[in-house]
Order: structure tokens, then sequence, then C-alpha cells
DNA sequence: TAAAAGCACTTTGTTTTTCAAAGTTAGTTA
DNA sequence: TAACTAACTTTGAAAAACAAAGTGCTTTTA
């Protein structure tokens, strides 16, 4: 048997970016509020674990105007799918001993 | 729709312990050597890994010998079966939205 | 039109977590 | 008896998480 955690990925360790996922991979295209109040969390722990999903390149934003206001909303990238689809991949193989 | 993160467990968020339940629900007893080999981890690391999932009476610890030779060996306990299965299921539920 | 409020952050600083490395105790093999 | 293994504990450093406050811009309200 070889190491059943080394094909998990770290960035999914924090739930709360694991739940940002979740929510994205069926929506496509989510505002800064609409995640803060789904997950409920402060700005800056919320504008913090994006930053972390933006940097790996797992999520984009998008700066929009409804009007005259901005909108900005967060979309997955196709990496991010994947990435998070392997996550999910390797966490099942650990957990079903695989 | 209400939070979808809420219902994970924060003890589950590192892969390790994750990792060491995946181990002992397929496994009547695990020493800690074979843990230690498994997932590749250092002694003091592996052993507060144990201690954290100890502390929620997760797992427990047997000491028995073999001869004359001490060994420990780890085993999950029904609470530890519960929550880990819990777990995996609100895992499940926030992947696929429900 | 001035004040209050909302959005989407950034900054700051504390607390918590993670981890490696070294030390410990006790038995074991060469 | 010296080196070795098992199973830790302790120490300390680094990283991560988080709340709270601050910022700049716009919009709504009194």
């Amino acid at each position: 048997m070889n190491n059943p955690i080394e094909a998990l990925n770290k960035i999914f360790d924090s739930r709360i970016r694991l739940g940002v996922m979740s929510i994205l991979i069926v929506n496509d295209s989510v505002s800064f509020n609409e995640l803060k109040q789904l997950l409920e969390l402060t700005d800056g722990n919320l504008a913090s674990h994006l930053n972390t999903l933006e940097q790996a390149e797992y999520l984009k934003v998008q700066k929009a105007f409804i009007g005259k206001k901005t909108n900005t909303t967060y979309i997955i990238t196709d990496l991010g799918k994947l990435s998070f689809k392997a996550h999910l991949d390797a966490l099942e193989k650990m957990i079903k001993g695989i």
C-alpha cells in the first residue's frame, strides 16, 4: 500500500475553500456577497481564502457593472474543476482503501 | 440554502487525520509504526495527530505485549466511526449541493 | 447635500495549527 | 555495553486562520 494522503490537495484541507469550490462548481458565477452569506464568514476571512484559490488559479475574478454599481463575481477555472475533481477522487480512493 | 460547511467536522480538516481514520476504519488495529510508514510522517507529527484524535475519543490506544516487547496499536471507537461517516456524508451532500 | 450604508477588499495583529527536531524511557539485539 | 527500535514528549519555529478595523468608491436616505 502506498501513502494514501499524498494525492490529496493541500489547498483543499480547508473546509472554507472546499465550500467555495463546491459552490462554484455548480454555479456559473457567484458574487462575493453571496459567498459571504452562504458560508457565514467575515469579509477578511473570505477574501483571504478567495485569494488563495485565485493564486492557485482555481478561480478567477470578474468585475462587472450592474448599472453604475460594481459587482464582483467569482468563476471557477478549468484547472479549478480538474483539481477539485482530482481531490475528490483521491478522497474517495483513500476512503474505499483502493 | 443553508451553510454547506457547518456540518463538516473541524477535526477532519487535516488530511493526516483523515488518512489515519480511513486506515483505522478498515483495519481493526494498526500500530504506530505502520501508520508512520504508511503516512510517511515523523514520530512527533504522527503522535500529535493521534493525540488530537484520542482527545476527541475517535480512537483508543491499546498497549499490548508481543512476547516481552510492548506493542502499541490504535483502534477506532464507535464515536470515531460515527463522526467520520457523518463527516463524509456532509462532504458528499455539500459537493452534490443537497 | 450631508450622512449613513453597502461592496469588496487590504492591513494589522493575535491565536491556532502544523511540523520537524531533539530529547526521553524502556526494552532488544549484536 | 553500545547501538538500535518503539513510542512517545517537549520545544520552538513557521505557517495558516481569523476577527476587527481601515480604505475607497458608490449609492441610498434623511
